[in-house]
DNA sequence: GTAGGGTTAG
């Protein structure tokens, strides 16, 4: 191989004795060796001198390095003496390169050079400063484009004009999308997928939905675009229902589609549809893909089962910035802080760049363990050591981490020297370490801004007469109640849910309406003799009406979580775990309540609340009764 | 050589 100093100092030694057709097409290096037009003039002369022919030149390479200078000319003239045909296809290949690289305005400088030069245009030319229009959000030059291309006969292209589609929709101009759309004189499914995806991303599922049943040959990815969109408009079971009716179907899930519908197991915390979806992923080779290891991990983790979440983190090929911070999240939302932050050690080890999403769950694994110093440490490092800019959901962390340790004057010092205006969050955070720590005034200091930032979250209103009843002062207790009713705010209702054989069953405080009803009150009485007989104590002071001892223990003993255990006591196998969700978090009672009951029947009992996992086993709570 | 769907936090 010629280094580049003996192929310069070839360069020097001017004419090269032996710098014949022949070999120069040997040495393709030196071919190449140009990179401005200067360079590339130098070329040219040799070649000329040395009667070799110019169409040996790297044609591509000629226009990239004259196209967006005035040698644009001099590239034009090259080619025009090579070549009998329109040129367009070497200045295309030049378009796509700006195109897809980090400045796609050159693509539009050059294309104006190549109508400059009279340089035709074709569907390929058109299509790659679309490309570019795309990526620049420009629908100002892709209207122009548009024109252009209906001028020059390519009007009925489906190509062009479902780009064109793409591109009014991604820039907002949805009343221009829909009316192209309505116009083509044919679509494909990529037009009704651009239409249908497009209203996804404006939140308009419904108008999405109606334009999917419409469709009339859906394919794959009409169909991933929809489960998707239920996602991410926060219907997961929509999302799930769809899934099923892809069954009947003659159109097979791929990739993207699992890592939807996966997506969708997590928000619900379908453990069953999730572990037959990884058999399906596993039979049909997906678990190469990275996304759905990831999506795989945050499955296992959201659905109560962390040793699964492991073992396909352990086992990826390869693992990305996502993987990581996917597994750092689940750690810390099952109270493992320490496993998180070795983690996350060893992710540095090897060399991959945190982002702030890991940060979030580092912050969080150090909150739910009151890891004080660790979290201040990794909130200073962020920026300093990795370069990541703390947004505010950082900011509420820190608050969180804080609040809940009981350094309420340190948290609020925190949120008073934020660099931008706290939002509900970050106040609410605080809030919910005066309740945990007792702390009126503090708490009425956050809920001065909360009823600004957040007027309509009940959770807020709820905290605050929690802590007046609490108390004991009923009457600030029942005037913010009052202040709810008169806003129209209402209290979401708790619920807890627990599957058996795919039936998913919910229950709320006080239900009696369950088919089972009987036997489960039965079954707890039952349990509540030998619970007694372990020191269970009902915590009456939970219940936060004003009534008598024995009609707080009987709102104790109906609340929906220990309804939830006792069904699943009665209707799982001896030994295995029983999986309960919470919609709200769950009550200091219940938790007392389901460690004794897990040491009492030998099983594990896993609860997943708003906040965070529980997991019950022998008499101990995995959150070490810090939450 | 060109167009449409995906993951971690909240």
């Amino acid at each position: 191989m010629m280094s580049s100093s003996s192929l310069s100092s070839s360069l020097h030694c001017f004419p090269p004795p032996s710098l014949t057709f022949q070999n120069l097409k040997n040495n393709d290096r030196l071919i190449h060796n140009f990179n401005t037009p200067l360079e590339l003039k130098q070329l040219h002369a040799r070649l000329i001198k040395t009667n070799t022919p110019l169409s040996i030149l790297p044609l591509t390479k000629v226009a990239f390095v004259c196209a967006l200078s005035p040698s644009f000319s001099y590239a034009h003239q090259i080619f025009s003496h090579i070549l009998e045909i329109p040129q367009t296809s070497i200045w295309n290949s030049c378009l796509i390169r700006f195109a897809e690289g980090d400045c796609p305005s050159n693509a539009l400088l050059l294309f104006y050079q190549m109508r400059l030069f009279d340089v035709l245009p074709d569907t390929f030319t058109c299509s790659f400063v679309l490309k570019a229009c795309l990526k620049l959000s420009d629908v100002v030059n892709g209207k122009i484009i548009h024109g252009l291309f209906q001028k020059l006969g390519f009007g009925s292209n489906l190509f062009l004009q479902n780009m064109i589609l793409n591109l009014y929709g991604l820039c907002g101009e949805m009343g221009d999308a829909m009316l192209l759309f309505e116009k083509m004189p044919q679509r494909d499914a990529v037009s009704w997928n651009i239409v249908i995806a497009q209203l996804v991303k404006r939140g308009d599922i419904d108008g999405a939905y109606g334009f999917f049943l419409r469709m009339p040959n859906k394919n794959v990815r009409s169909w991933t675009s929809m489960i998707s969109g239920f996602v991410q408009c926060g219907k997961p079971k929509e999302a799930i229902d769809l899934f099923m009716k892809l069954e009947d179907e003659a159109v097979r899930p791929n990739e993207v589609t699992v890592v939807s519908v996966l997506a969708a197991c997590a928000d619900l915390g379908d453990l069953d549809l999730g572990r037959s979806v990884h058999e399906y992923s596993t039979k049909s080779g997906f678990e190469r893909n990275v996304h759905v290891c990831n999506t795989l991990i945050d499955m296992y983790v959201k659905c109560g089962c962390l040793e699964n979440a492991r073992r396909v983190f352990y086992e990826m090929e390869e693992r990305t910035v996502v993987s990581w911070s996917a597994m750092i999240a689940g750690l810390a939302m099952h109270g493992q802080a320490e496993e998180a932050l070795c983690l996350f050690s060893e992710m540095i080890k090897l060399g991959v760049k945190p982002n702030g999403v890991t940060f979030i769950g580092l912050l969080h694994a150090c909150s739910h363990m009151g890891l004080i110093d660790e979290g201040r440490r990794f909130f200073a490092s962020m920026t300093a050591d990795y370069g990541v800019i703390p947004q505010i959901e950082h900011y509420g962390c820190v608050v969180d981490l804080f609040s809940r340790a009981g350094l309420l004057e340190e948290a609020r010092e925190f949120i008073l020297s934020m660099p931008m205006k706290p939002n509900g969050v970050v106040w609410g955070a605080l809030l919910g370490g005066c309740k945990v720590h007792k702390n009126i005034d503090l708490a009425e200091e956050a809920i001065k801004h909360l009823s600004e930032l957040d007027p309509l979250n009940d959770g807020y209103y709820v905290v605050i007469s929690n802590i007046y009843a609490e108390a004991e002062r009923w009457e600030d207790a029942a005037r913010v109640r009052k202040l709810m009713k008169d806003r129209g705010v209402k209290k979401t209702s708790g619920w807890s849910s627990i599957t058996v054989n795919g039936v998913v069953h919910e229950f709320v405080a006080g239900d009696q309406t369950h088919p089972q009803a009987e036997d489960i009150c039965k079954i707890w009485d039952k349990l509540l003799v030998k619970m007694k007989g372990r020191g269970y104590a009902p915590k009456t002071s939970v219940v936060l009406l004003d009534v008598e001892e024995k009609e707080k223990e009987k709102f104790l003993y109906s609340h929906s979580e220990k309804l939830a255990v006792v069904f699943g006591l009665m209707t799982t196998p001896e030994g295995t775990p029983i999986r309960i969700m919470k919609n709200l978090r769950v009550c200091e009672d219940c938790h007392a309540a389901l460690k004794i009951i897990s040491g009492i029947v030998s099983r594990e009992i896993i609860l997943r609340d708003r906040n965070r996992f529980h997991c019950f086993r022998d008499g101990q709570c995995s959150c070490r009764d810090f939450w």
